[in-house]
DNA sequence: GTATTCTACTTAAGAATCTTAGGTATAAAA
DNA sequence: TTTTATACCTAAGATTCTTAAGTAGAATAC
């Protein structure tokens, strides 16, 4: 079973963030996809936790949509406004001094 | 502002249970304290927080708790259970797993 | 050729986790 | 003597995620 336990709580945001930073557009399904495949399946996004979270953080600003049609079915492409762009890096620097911080507890300095 | 914005979630339990492996016997507030000095202010849990959760973690046979007098007050010093040991290797090895497939996401190898 | 799997989106109910905000009380410091 | 620090507690509510279900087209397998 792939991690997933408790630890994703909280960073989900942060992950589609920086995946559409990295990656440009992307629809849903492939950036659930490409976390899986980056992480090695260390990662997995639930789709019930990543429709909801793109239709609010589309809902807040940060991301813009465009819905394209493809053959018979459709896509939702989503992007980072310019908004969205703004909050990549202090979202990443977050990211970082939390990791940090969580190296601490793990490997202490021996004060 | 310390950083605790959403990333903490989820690893609250983990963090506990890293710091009276190291650190053996502990009551509540110390714990808050020694997260707070390790990582230089970077993470500081909430009472509202952290109480329940011991309160759980006694309930799952994890911690043992013994209430002491000091003075005219009292302290609840909380040990690992053998059940408690027994779990510290893996959710280690689930946060350091956890942290190894952010860090993939943050600094994708180009494939 | 049809049954299954994969792609791609959606939502709703409920569980789990945390914040906020209050409370009690002793002890130390200002 | 007032404030701050220590030390515990809980309840209400927000947020975040899981679980589970549904729709539907496209591709693969049998």
């Amino acid at each position: 079973m792939a991690l997933n336990s408790n630890l994703l709580r909280g960073s989900l945001e942060t992950i589609i963030i920086k995946m559409l930073s990295d990656h440009g557009e992307m629809y849903g399904y492939e950036i659930c996809q490409k976390v899986k495949d980056q992480t090695n399946e260390g990662i997995s996004l639930t789709e019930g936790a990543l429709y909801p979270l793109l239709h609010k953080l589309e809902g807040k600003g940060i991301l813009d949509v465009e819905t394209r049609s493809i053959g018979n079915r459709y896509r939702k492409y989503y992007t980072l406004t310019k908004s969205g762009k703004k909050e990549v890096k202090s979202v990443i620097k977050e990211m970082e001094d939390y990791i940090k911080s969580i190296e601490l507890i793990l490997n202490p300095k021996i004060a």
